[in-house]
DNA sequence: ATGATTATTGCACTTAGTGCTACAATACGT
DNA sequence: ACGTATTGTAGCACTAAGTGCAATAATCAT
Protein backbone atom coordinates (compact mmCIF):
# COMPACT_ATOMS: atom_id res chain seq x y z
CA UNK A 1 0.00 0.00 0.00
CA UNK A 2 1.34 3.14 -0.81
CA UNK A 3 2.23 5.40 2.20
CA UNK A 4 0.30 8.37 0.94
CA UNK A 5 -2.95 6.24 1.35
CA UNK A 6 -1.74 4.16 4.70
CA UNK A 7 -1.39 7.74 5.82
CA UNK A 8 -4.70 8.79 4.54
CA UNK A 9 -6.27 5.90 5.63
CA UNK A 10 -4.90 6.47 9.40
CA UNK A 11 -6.96 9.70 9.12
CA UNK A 12 -9.98 8.00 8.44
CA UNK A 13 -9.68 5.56 11.00
CA UNK A 14 -8.99 8.73 13.51
CA UNK A 15 -11.67 10.41 12.45
CA UNK A 16 -14.23 7.42 12.95
CA UNK A 17 -13.09 7.18 16.13
CA UNK A 18 -14.15 10.54 17.18
CA UNK A 19 -17.04 9.85 15.45
CA UNK A 20 -17.07 12.24 12.44
CA UNK A 21 -16.72 9.28 10.18
CA UNK A 22 -19.29 6.21 10.15
CA UNK A 23 -17.91 2.27 10.14
CA UNK A 24 -19.55 2.36 7.52
CA UNK A 25 -17.24 4.53 5.39
CA UNK A 26 -14.10 3.08 7.24
CA UNK A 27 -14.67 -0.13 5.66
CA UNK A 28 -15.35 1.60 2.39
CA UNK A 29 -12.74 3.81 2.75
CA UNK A 30 -10.46 0.32 3.78
CA UNK A 31 -11.29 -1.22 0.61
CA UNK A 32 -10.72 1.13 -1.71
CA UNK A 33 -7.43 1.64 -0.05
CA UNK A 34 -6.30 -2.14 -0.79
CA UNK A 35 -4.02 -1.61 -3.60
CA UNK A 36 -5.03 -3.17 -6.96
CA UNK A 37 -2.53 -6.14 -7.93
CA UNK A 38 -0.10 -6.18 -10.94
CA UNK A 39 1.34 -8.74 -12.28
CA UNK A 40 3.57 -9.42 -15.16
CA UNK A 41 3.40 -12.20 -17.40
CA UNK A 42 6.52 -13.38 -16.38
CA UNK A 43 5.59 -13.09 -12.68
CA UNK A 44 2.65 -15.21 -13.13
CA UNK A 45 4.84 -17.96 -14.70
CA UNK A 46 7.16 -17.80 -11.99
CA UNK A 47 4.41 -17.81 -9.03
CA UNK A 48 2.92 -20.81 -11.28
CA UNK A 49 6.24 -22.54 -11.20
CA UNK A 50 7.06 -21.70 -7.49
CA UNK A 51 3.76 -24.47 -7.17
CA UNK A 52 5.51 -26.94 -9.04
CA UNK A 53 2.21 -27.38 -11.39
CA UNK A 54 1.68 -27.50 -15.07
CA UNK A 55 -0.34 -24.72 -16.85
CA UNK A 56 -3.20 -27.64 -16.74
CA UNK A 57 -2.79 -28.28 -13.21
CA UNK A 58 -2.64 -24.08 -12.29
CA UNK A 59 -5.21 -23.66 -14.76
CA UNK A 60 -7.63 -26.46 -13.01
CA UNK A 61 -6.97 -24.40 -9.74
CA UNK A 62 -7.70 -21.11 -10.58
CA UNK A 63 -11.37 -22.67 -12.64
CA UNK A 64 -9.69 -21.14 -16.27
CA UNK A 65 -8.80 -22.56 -19.15
CA UNK A 66 -4.95 -23.89 -20.43
CA UNK A 67 -5.35 -21.44 -23.12
CA UNK A 68 -5.68 -18.57 -21.12
CA UNK A 69 -3.19 -19.48 -18.29
CA UNK A 70 -0.59 -19.57 -21.24
CA UNK A 71 -1.93 -16.29 -22.78
CA UNK A 72 -1.44 -14.80 -19.03
CA UNK A 73 2.50 -16.40 -19.24
CA UNK A 74 3.40 -15.25 -22.74
CA UNK A 75 1.62 -11.94 -22.51
CA UNK A 76 -0.92 -11.90 -24.81
CA UNK A 77 -3.93 -11.11 -22.41
CA UNK A 78 -4.08 -9.37 -19.30
CA UNK A 79 -5.79 -11.23 -16.47
CA UNK A 80 -9.03 -9.20 -15.37
CA UNK A 81 -8.70 -7.56 -12.25
CA UNK A 82 -10.65 -10.47 -10.63
CA UNK A 83 -8.37 -12.82 -11.93
CA UNK A 84 -5.50 -10.65 -10.44
CA UNK A 85 -7.06 -10.72 -6.80
CA UNK A 86 -7.17 -14.31 -7.01
CA UNK A 87 -3.65 -14.69 -8.26
CA UNK A 88 -2.70 -12.17 -5.32
CA UNK A 89 -4.34 -14.49 -2.81
CA UNK A 90 -2.79 -17.31 -4.24
CA UNK A 91 0.96 -15.86 -3.67
CA UNK A 92 0.11 -15.04 0.00
CA UNK A 93 -2.06 -17.80 1.14
CA UNK A 94 -0.90 -20.83 -1.43
CA UNK A 95 -3.20 -23.05 -3.85
CA UNK A 96 -4.58 -24.76 -1.09
CA UNK A 97 -7.26 -21.96 0.06
CA UNK A 98 -9.17 -22.53 -3.34
CA UNK A 99 -9.76 -26.03 -2.64
CA UNK B 1 -17.34 -32.73 -4.47
CA UNK B 2 -19.47 -35.31 -6.54
CA UNK B 3 -19.11 -39.09 -4.77
CA UNK B 4 -17.51 -40.53 -7.95
CA UNK B 5 -14.96 -37.99 -8.49
CA UNK B 6 -14.44 -38.21 -4.61
CA UNK B 7 -13.90 -42.33 -5.02
CA UNK B 8 -11.89 -41.79 -8.05
CA UNK B 9 -9.56 -39.79 -6.08
CA UNK B 10 -9.56 -42.12 -3.33
CA UNK B 11 -8.13 -44.30 -6.00
CA UNK B 12 -5.82 -42.98 -7.54
CA UNK B 13 -4.33 -41.45 -4.00
CA UNK B 14 -3.98 -45.37 -3.42
CA UNK B 15 -2.36 -46.42 -6.65
CA UNK B 16 0.16 -43.51 -5.92
CA UNK B 17 0.80 -45.20 -2.26
CA UNK B 18 2.00 -48.22 -4.52
CA UNK B 19 3.85 -46.57 -6.22
CA UNK B 20 1.64 -47.06 -9.54
CA UNK B 21 1.28 -43.22 -10.34
CA UNK B 22 3.28 -40.00 -9.49
CA UNK B 23 3.05 -37.51 -7.28
CA UNK B 24 2.58 -34.91 -9.65
CA UNK B 25 -0.43 -36.90 -11.33
CA UNK B 26 -1.94 -37.24 -7.48
CA UNK B 27 -1.15 -33.63 -7.55
CA UNK B 28 -2.84 -33.32 -11.13
CA UNK B 29 -6.01 -34.92 -10.19
CA UNK B 30 -6.63 -33.09 -6.79
CA UNK B 31 -6.49 -29.74 -9.02
CA UNK B 32 -9.07 -31.73 -11.63
CA UNK B 33 -11.24 -32.93 -8.77
CA UNK B 34 -12.13 -29.46 -7.52
CA UNK B 35 -15.34 -29.17 -8.80
CA UNK B 36 -15.88 -25.79 -10.56
CA UNK B 37 -18.12 -23.25 -8.15
CA UNK B 38 -21.11 -21.72 -9.38
CA UNK B 39 -23.36 -18.90 -8.53
CA UNK B 40 -27.01 -17.47 -9.60
CA UNK B 41 -27.36 -13.92 -10.06
CA UNK B 42 -29.24 -13.84 -6.82
CA UNK B 43 -26.31 -15.88 -5.10
CA UNK B 44 -23.92 -12.99 -5.23
CA UNK B 45 -26.08 -10.74 -4.02
CA UNK B 46 -27.12 -12.44 -1.01
CA UNK B 47 -23.04 -12.96 -0.99
CA UNK B 48 -22.60 -9.50 -0.89
CA UNK B 49 -25.39 -8.99 1.30
CA UNK B 50 -23.88 -10.99 3.67
CA UNK B 51 -21.00 -8.66 4.19
CA UNK B 52 -23.38 -5.69 4.60
CA UNK B 53 -21.20 -4.05 1.49
CA UNK B 54 -22.43 -1.55 -1.37
CA UNK B 55 -21.48 -2.80 -4.65
CA UNK B 56 -19.45 -0.10 -4.55
CA UNK B 57 -17.37 -1.69 -1.81
CA UNK B 58 -17.22 -5.32 -2.83
CA UNK B 59 -16.23 -4.13 -5.86
CA UNK B 60 -13.10 -3.15 -4.95
CA UNK B 61 -12.50 -5.81 -2.59
CA UNK B 62 -12.74 -7.87 -5.99
CA UNK B 63 -10.79 -5.24 -7.72
CA UNK B 64 -13.48 -5.22 -10.79
CA UNK B 65 -15.80 -2.51 -11.66
CA UNK B 66 -18.92 -1.43 -10.21
CA UNK B 67 -20.64 -2.44 -13.76
CA UNK B 68 -19.40 -5.26 -13.83
CA UNK B 69 -20.51 -6.40 -10.04
CA UNK B 70 -24.10 -5.29 -11.14
CA UNK B 71 -23.79 -7.36 -13.86
CA UNK B 72 -23.21 -10.08 -12.37
CA UNK B 73 -26.32 -9.57 -9.60
CA UNK B 74 -28.74 -8.46 -12.50
CA UNK B 75 -27.59 -11.80 -14.77
CA UNK B 76 -26.80 -9.37 -17.22
CA UNK B 77 -23.06 -11.36 -17.54
CA UNK B 78 -21.74 -14.35 -15.98
CA UNK B 79 -18.56 -14.14 -13.56
CA UNK B 80 -15.15 -15.73 -15.58
CA UNK B 81 -14.15 -19.00 -14.04
CA UNK B 82 -10.88 -16.73 -12.28
CA UNK B 83 -14.18 -14.61 -10.53
CA UNK B 84 -16.37 -17.80 -9.50
CA UNK B 85 -12.89 -19.23 -7.95
CA UNK B 86 -12.60 -15.97 -6.10
CA UNK B 87 -16.32 -15.81 -5.31
CA UNK B 88 -15.95 -19.26 -3.44
CA UNK B 89 -12.67 -18.42 -1.54
CA UNK B 90 -14.77 -14.98 -0.32
CA UNK B 91 -17.43 -17.24 0.57
CA UNK B 92 -15.35 -19.69 2.44
CA UNK B 93 -12.77 -17.03 3.82
CA UNK B 94 -14.12 -13.91 4.18
CA UNK B 95 -13.44 -10.72 2.68
CA UNK B 96 -10.76 -10.35 4.82
CA UNK B 97 -8.01 -12.71 3.32
CA UNK B 98 -8.60 -10.54 -0.22
CA UNK B 99 -6.43 -7.23 1.86
C1' DA C 1 16.71 -42.61 -29.42
C1' DT C 2 11.83 -42.59 -28.45
C1' DG C 3 7.81 -41.96 -26.35
C1' DA C 4 5.18 -39.08 -22.99
C1' DT C 5 4.33 -34.86 -20.84
C1' DT C 6 4.31 -30.01 -21.20
C1' DA C 7 4.44 -25.68 -23.52
C1' DT C 8 3.99 -22.69 -27.84
C1' DT C 9 1.78 -20.60 -31.78
C1' DG C 10 -1.86 -19.02 -34.58
C1' DC C 11 -6.63 -18.64 -35.83
C1' DA C 12 -11.43 -17.67 -35.04
C1' DC C 13 -15.04 -16.71 -32.08
C1' DT C 14 -17.89 -15.53 -27.86
C1' DT C 15 -18.77 -12.90 -24.18
C1' DA C 16 -16.93 -10.82 -19.93
C1' DG C 17 -15.44 -6.44 -18.35
C1' DT C 18 -15.66 -1.50 -18.37
C1' DG C 19 -17.19 3.37 -18.67
C1' DC C 20 -20.71 6.66 -18.77
C1' DT C 21 -25.09 8.67 -18.44
C1' DA C 22 -29.54 9.45 -16.90
C1' DC C 23 -32.94 7.82 -13.87
C1' DA C 24 -35.25 5.38 -9.82
C1' DA C 25 -35.35 3.87 -5.19
C1' DT C 26 -34.02 3.80 -0.71
C1' DA C 27 -32.22 5.60 3.50
C1' DC C 28 -30.99 9.67 6.53
C1' DG C 29 -30.61 13.82 8.94
C1' DT C 30 -32.85 17.96 10.33
C1' DA D 1 -42.69 15.34 5.82
C1' DC D 2 -38.74 17.25 2.79
C1' DG D 3 -34.94 17.62 0.57
C1' DT D 4 -30.51 15.41 0.25
C1' DA D 5 -27.09 11.85 -0.15
C1' DT D 6 -26.17 7.22 -0.89
C1' DT D 7 -27.12 3.14 -3.46
C1' DG D 8 -28.77 0.56 -7.11
C1' DT D 9 -30.89 0.20 -12.05
C1' DA D 10 -30.98 0.41 -17.11
C1' DG D 11 -29.28 1.15 -21.63
C1' DC D 12 -25.68 2.05 -24.70
C1' DA D 13 -21.21 1.25 -27.07
C1' DC D 14 -16.71 -0.56 -27.05
C1' DT D 15 -12.38 -3.22 -25.83
C1' DA D 16 -10.20 -6.94 -24.62
C1' DA D 17 -10.41 -11.22 -21.89
C1' DG D 18 -11.54 -15.98 -22.15
C1' DT D 19 -12.02 -20.13 -24.76
C1' DG D 20 -11.31 -24.05 -28.11
C1' DC D 21 -8.78 -26.45 -31.35
C1' DA D 22 -5.08 -28.24 -33.93
C1' DA D 23 -0.53 -28.48 -35.29
C1' DT D 24 4.25 -27.77 -33.92
C1' DA D 25 8.10 -27.51 -30.72
C1' DA D 26 10.53 -28.10 -26.54
C1' DT D 27 11.51 -30.92 -22.22
C1' DC D 28 12.40 -34.78 -19.82
C1' DA D 29 12.65 -39.36 -18.05
C1' DT D 30 13.67 -44.21 -19.17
Amino acid sequence: MSRLIKEALETVRDLQEVGVVSKQTLRDFEALAVPPPTYSAAAIRHLRENFHVSQAVFAAYLNASVSTVQKWENGEKKPSGAALRLLSVIERKGLEVLV
